[in-house]
DNA sequence: TGGTGTAAATTCACTACAGAGTATACATCC
DNA sequence: GGATGTATACTCTGTAGTGAATTTACACCA
């Protein structure tokens, strides 16, 4: 049977890199089977079709960024000011990798805008749920009031500089970002509400 | 010579059609052509490939959004607070939209990560960059300090809004943003700043 | 005013190719 | 020997782009 775990593991590798270059629609099935190492109907045996083996490679990268995240946001300790620092430094490092190409998961949810019944959209958007979530509770025990409404104003500039910076290859964006997420944390909420 | 400019204008048309709902690569010339109720030979006597049309249309497209920013901008008044406040109901009007799909230029520059050099993507970069300005001169004049870096963490939560309301088709994040924006411009730039 | 030459505009019919997906046969392990 | 896995060699459709003929608009002239 030659080992089918690794030749599955294989063509989801060799999935990951050219999705996350090329973007779903530009990746071929022929590439990646050749990047793989394996035949293109070996890709159709262990995956139905391009959707499903996006969705696997979508669904296995939220666990593994779930678990990076979950081990990373155990070592996030002190002020929620010192957390949001930490993470936006981490962006600004990411984002400034040679081919950047921002969250892969953003990415696919962009690119299928017009398919939203599509799986990878439904993965996309449980996992930047799950983020945010696991995110609040790391600021929650760090102290922060309101954790939850501060995390998703701070997901909410993250993202935009993810988006910005790809746009503009100018890392000015992330820093932006940054300090209007350390003022959003540092501030009393109350401040500046509706009249 | 029926009207060359009509047809022009007609395949442009029909371009932003596709784009728009299909993204650039599963947007078909032949599609393209059949809408605009032409030969897909026209299309390529109007324009010399592809990245050209796409190109020939953001650009057009950037010119009748910056013209409608600014009478929209002008329209503007009150205090900073009040105009982030109607920014972003037009913002949450603009994404309740039945088949919406975040800003163009976003999703072309996303779609086209791995290709910084396409025109496409210079176009997006600048028109993003000149929206910005303007929107920082409105903020300027209602007498909003510091409204250039304000006017950017703006700008970061309208995106960060969009690819969020894009994923989880949740007009909660647009109000998040809201919330947020509304904060960073009423309280003092300077608390929060790091020590 | 009406014909006519000419260049712009458009169509028809095509190429060449890439990409998703498959029928079928061959190998390997229990 | 049967189930699992992989390879060879295809089909079929869609797509960017093109060659060459054809029509339309209009300037110019008798």
């Amino acid at each position: 049977m030659a080992d089918s775990n690794h030749t599955r593991a294989a063509i989801l590798d060799a999935a990951y890199v050219l999705f996350r270059r090329s973007g779903y629609a530009r990746a071929s099935l022929d590439e990646i089977a050749r990047q793989a190492g394996v035949t293109k109907r070996t890709v159709y045996y262990h995956f139905e079709s391009k959707d499903h083996l996006v969705g696997a490679l979508l669904a296995e990268q939220a666990a593994r960024a779930l678990a990076a995240w979950r081990t990373y946001g155990d070592g996030l300790a002190g002020s929620p000011e010192e957390i949001v620092d930490r993470l936006f430094e981490g962006l600004v490092e990411w984002s400034s990798r040679p081919h950047w190409s921002g969250s892969g998961f953003t990415r696919l949810a962009v690119e299928l805008a017009d398919m939203p019944g599509h799986p990878a959209r439904r993965i996309a958007s449980e996992h930047k749920a799950a983020l945010e979530t696991m995110l609040a509770d790391t600021m929650r025990r760090a102290g922060l009031d309101d954790a939850a409404a501060r995390t998703r104003e701070i997901h909410l500039l993250v993202e935009g500089a993810m988006v910005l910076t790809l746009i503009h290859a100018d890392p000015a964006y992330a820093a932006a970002a940054a300090a209007a997420a350390r003022r959003l944390v540092a501030a009393p909420a109350g401040s500046g509400a509706k009249a």
